[in-house]
DNA sequence: CAGTATCCTCATGGATACTG
DNA sequence: CAGTATCCATGAGGATACTG
């Protein structure tokens, strides 16, 4: 039987509830997996487990799943070859390469402000553990 | 006591073991309450319960964490007023005003594709279910 | 290889009650 | 009002085994 994947509960690992869509959307490309996916895809088509060893540290049960639900919100394009073995390629639909570009300039920005962040932690930490009291 | 905040386990929803360091941040940022709060304060600072309104549906224990991590992070100045009753406004900072206008041009992406993002689920339903064989 | 199907864990996150 | 502290449910996500 085709149906569900994932364990059968909690499908395409929406929050599960009534949501507005658009936060639905939103989360989805907002989602652990889905910003890697869709940043590593900007560069080129990746095979499902070239993906999985670019990401690094996801699982294969996540990996499809954030590719399904990328696929079915039409961002990513899946193209499987009737070949043995199976071949499967990933790349991003025009709305995807919008999608991700947006996340890409989140990324971008985050490596150009990392040092600025972690000084951030320092100076908030080192407040904190000042006006410690027991 | 002051310290762990946050049920004692987990402290700040980081994914709790190792990871880069950008990648914590690039999660705190798009992370579900983070973005929403972001985009929130991209207007006008805050005060507590009325960013709770604002967002609608998130409890205080996960609008203080997110705040409490964005602060942490730098995004978000925490201006507590000493005051009986507490008045606290939220604002952001420099960066992360910066780190906003990125989660807004994404959540302006989602609102103006949602539209295609929805047709695509259709055809990808009916291809499935078209495709369904029990 | 590219998934599916399960089982299982534990953090995410909600509800509630309490405090300064 | 703005948190804290707890208790708890459940869904995100990992590990493993199996299939086409």
């Amino acid at each position: 039987m085709a149906v569900s994947t994932v364990d059968s509960k909690a499908a395409q690992y929406d929050t599960g509830e009534a949501m507005c869509p658009y936060r639905l959307v939103l989360e989805h490309v907002t989602s652990r997996w889905g910003v890697l996916v869709l940043i590593e895809l900007l560069d080129r088509p990746y095979r499902f487990s070239e993906l999985r060893r670019a990401i690094g540290r996801v699982s294969e049960k996540m990996l499809t799943q954030t590719l399904q639900t990328l696929e079915r919100d039409g961002l990513v394009h899946r193209d499987a070859k009737p070949v043995i073995p199976p071949r499967v390629d990933y790349s991003l639909t025009d709305l995807g390469r919008e999608a991700a570009e947006q996340v890409r300039g989140l990324a971008v920005w985050t490596q150009e402000r990392l040092g600025e962040v972690l000084e951030a932690r320092e100076v908030y930490d080192a407040r904190k553990s000042g006006s410690e009291q027991e």
